[in-house]
DNA sequence: GCAAGTCCTGGAAACGTTTCCAGTAACGTT
DNA sequence: AACGTTACTGGAAACGTTTCCAGGACTTGC
């Protein structure tokens, strides 16, 4: 491998001329700097990534840390973030969590170790406590969810997500708009302070600004957002125990789906016998029969101004801000006026 | 931060020592070795990876190179090959190309630059030249494709992939034995020598043998793997163009779920009026109206594959190898017997 | 004609490790 | 008692950069 030595030894020149020279120093002649240029081209010189980081003390890492889901918005959303850093000259690092595992340690490690410049949090619980999200010494975004519970200092932490209980609520209420009182809902009940608490507050809050009781037993809990065997089961056993609902909400796309498929094995068809909501937005769901009524997500946003965020504090052109974004309804065949 | 030179300094040894006992050599006193381990607790010392790379003049980075698609059969194995490299102390580093990219020169690039260990290609097409495979200096793994062409020798790149001729002639064999003579195909044929020629071939090759005469009229050419709006229009252009066939081999299971939708709003039924058989196996696909019926793709088993391969390549255990995995018809709703 | 300033360059320290080499002490062997 | 072994340890070079500091050669202003 050829180093920044040779192309100095071949250019007759010191190796800080050459350092200068590749990192786009002012005070360095045209002469000397298109002489090096051109070593550099002749010999293929790459530089040694590992020398640049020790000395600078720092990496152009940054972490993608990724929790428990394998959802489609996921991969949606890693595509687009993974693309603008990589265009800014970045490298994006994946690391993938299991949904009991610490996030903020697990960070926090990593960050030091590998001397990360950043981390992309995506997925998983939102309950930390200041002192929790001290742990954290570089520039991070929390994607997908933000503080709803207001513990938090707006300075202290930086994150991108949809109105969660917004969102639930408003699918409701488009549920209700149609005549729906009996609306069941599907969500994954495994943390605190999670996205799935969020939107289940908003079903909550839907139901009883429209004067309809919460009924316990009409909530599907799935355990999880990405297994559809377990969503599918878990829709099973709520038509099972009472299937006098005429609507489901679902907090995701894909829970949708495989309620909708448990419905059908029910007998029950979908919108007539009973309308289906979800949150989400992927593209897969236009596509689906019937086509999913959902909230989407603006991932292609979202992912932008994680990248954005994240880049803007590393390169200390920004302070930490959160970025609530609205889903738009998208109206697809999966519900009905009732009686309609 | 604290270094190794604060360890050595704290327990009165030398820095070789402490080196010594963090990489587990064996000259080392029991005594020394607990008192400085001791002290590493203590000062939550943290090695700085970029000092370790440099002196040892390689990293503990595979690169994850994925081309084009955003398939919900990559994230899944995505996921997979993660779980294990970071299960072996490694780290996976996540780069995404567009199919216009050369993946073998952004390889070499990346694993000069980055002191990569290993390179895992995900995606994208495999007509390499043997010179250009000799790109990469470092041990990589080409996944979901395999050298079916013969003009490589075994020894000369390791890969992880069904026998995608076969598995597409299994699926077209499926349908003749149901009766079905007129089989449509949406494929995606952006590259030569890609996966997507391969299943084509294989349609032509059980139409052939089955005495089918190919018809190119039959063909509905996607462009994409991966954008649904894309695969939709071409199914509706088939369908606008001739729609006397019985049935539709898709080459992958999200291209088989648009087609649906597509022939749905042309007023036809799946299965009833046409059968539809594709490749891939997502756990989405039992969930569909109709489910579908297709060949699985063991993701679990290519993604151990993949990750075993590049680490015994890596830590010099075993050879070059190629992996054809066989996949499994998974029978769904989507198919009927012709007139049945 | 000289001091002050500008522009460019070279030398060398520093970053935090690993690893080679040499060296010491204790120990058993002859 | 001399010597080879063994078990452990320390010192120092090396990895390939960046960056600080100093200095030389010009230019400018007086």
């Amino acid at each position: 491998m050829t180093n920044i030595k040779d192309i100095a030894q071949r250019c007759g020149v010191a190796i800080s001329t050459v350092s200068r020279v590749l990192n786009d120093h002012p005070d360095v002649s045209e002469e000397t700097r298109s002489k090096v240029l051109r070593a550099v081209a002749e010999l293929r010189y790459i530089p040694n990534a590992s020398a640049r980081n020790l000395v600078r003390t720092t990496s152009d890492t940054i972490a993608l840390l990724v929790k428990g889901v394998s959802n489609p918005f996921f991969a949606k959303l890693i595509k687009v973030i993974e693309r603008e850093i990589t265009l800014r000259g970045y490298t994006l690092e994946l690391h993938h969590m299991d949904t009991s595992e610490d996030e903020l340690l697990i960070g926090a490690q990593l960050a030091n170790e590998r001397k990360l410049i950043g981390i992309l949090f995506l997925g998983g619980r939102f309950n930390y406590s200041p002192g929790e999200l001290k742990l954290i010494n570089v520039p991070s975004v929390f994607c997908t969810y933000t503080n709803t519970f207001g513990d938090l200092d707006a300075s202290a932490y930086s994150s991108v997500a949809i109105d969660d209980k917004q969102a639930a609520r408003f699918a409701v209420d488009t549920l209700v708009s149609l005549g729906h009182r009996k609306i069941a809902i599907l969500a994954d009940n495994e943390y605190d302070k999670s996205i799935s608490e969020l939107r289940f507050q908003g079903y909550k809050d839907a139901l009883s600004s429209h004067g309809i009781p919460f009924d316990p037993r009409l909530v599907a809990c799935t355990g999880t957002f990405s297994d559809m065997g377990a969503i599918y089961r878990a829709t099973s056993d709520l038509i099972a125990r009472d299937s006098s609902f005429t609507a489901i909400f679902a907090i995701a796309d894909l829970m949708a789906i495989a309620a909708i498929k448990a419905l059908s094995d029910h007998g029950k068809r979908v919108p007539e016998d009973c309308s289906v909501v979800a949150i989400d937005g992927l593209e897969l769901s236009e596509y689906t029969l019937p086509t999913l009524t959902t909230l989407v997500q603006p991932v292609e946003d979202m992912g932008l101004a994680c990248s954005k965020t994240i880049i803007e504090l590393i390169e200390k052109r920004g302070e930490n801000r959160q970025f609530t974004f609205n889903p738009m309804l998208r109206p697809g065949g999966s519900v009905r006026r009732i009686g309609g």
